[in-house]
DNA sequence: TATGTAATGTTATAATATAGCGCTTAAAAA
DNA sequence: TTTTTAAGCGCTATATTATAACATTACATA
């Protein structure tokens, strides 16, 4: 057994705001210390997509962000690439969407459930999975690099 | 220890052509248990997916059909869906692109190795990965029903 | 052959993502 | 502080991937 993450697909704070307050405030120190800038756009995509337990769309972000005045796909884009280089947030390459990441601090990938009825999404973080991969690709002497590991399926609310 | 399936990232037989008959000929094998029809669009199509050893993309289909006649998009996605559903073509979702499947019979959800070099791609059949997942699903009460489950990374040839 | 259904043709468009270039602004160097 | 430099962003255009909608064709079978 190994030590896991807290995990939930929906949030336990009462109030959510608490999870976007926080997670901004997580990455701006990351930021600072890494010497990068957290610029007012980076700020915002990674408020809208925290504001959500479920992954967002680029073209969902950009439409928030045009409510404050006119921007343009890129804009979005190059925020979130540079989120995902900080480890912020994650793409689900299956859904073409990105979520904000539950353990920042370091670029990695993630291990992802996403329920196909209410769409929340949950991060694990399992080792034995990890373990299962390495082990199986050593076997025929692949070397890993990145994963995408997204298991759809329903979480404990929508299968009850 | 599992039976695992005969693995390669290139083909073992000196003339690829027969990798693609084998396919072919399954395929039709299986259409036809199960009354579904293999048209000679769909034939094309995974014949195209077969004979190359990496994934291709839909568009990349596309412009081989056109050698052929004129053909649109929706042609080319719906031989792939129809191929997909029958469980022999797999979707990739990192790349969205597809790959024949090495182990045709049913639809199922494979577990793919990618050289992020020669773009090779292998399809194994693992079942230590499925449990690792299992676990960790049934943990927090998930119930799996999909997998996307692909790993980049330096194939034997290429990390050498 | 007549008939219903599945498959395909065809046009248009939706959805996702990036290239490229110039301006602005923040950070670093002088 | 001023200058220099590079990063970030605005903006236009366009590439890439995928689907909607409806007409037509071809197949299975009654």
């Amino acid at each position: 057994m190994s030590a896991k993450l807290p995990i939930s697909f929906h949030c336990q704070n009462a109030d959510h705001q608490r999870c976007v307050n926080d997670a901004l405030a997580q990455a701006e120190m990351l930021c600072r210390q890494q010497k990068q800038r957290f610029t007012a756009i980076r700020q915002r995509v990674l408020e809208l997509v925290w504001q959500q337990h479920k992954p967002i769309g680029a073209y969902e972000v950009l439409e928030h962000l045009q409510a404050d005045g006119r921007t343009a796909p890129p804009t979005v884009y190059r925020a979130l690439d540079f989120l995902q280089k900080m480890g912020l947030v994650h793409r689900i390459a299956s859904l073409n969407a990105y979520v904000g990441c539950v353990q920042p601090g370091e670029s990695h990938d993630g291990h992802f459930l996403i329920c196909k009825s209410c769409h929340a999404l949950a991060e694990i973080n399992a080792p034995e999975i990890n373990a299962a991969i390495m082990q199986s690709a050593s076997d025929i002497g692949f070397q890993p690099v990145r994963q995408t590991i997204e298991v759809m399926g329903l979480c404990p609310e929508c299968s009850g």
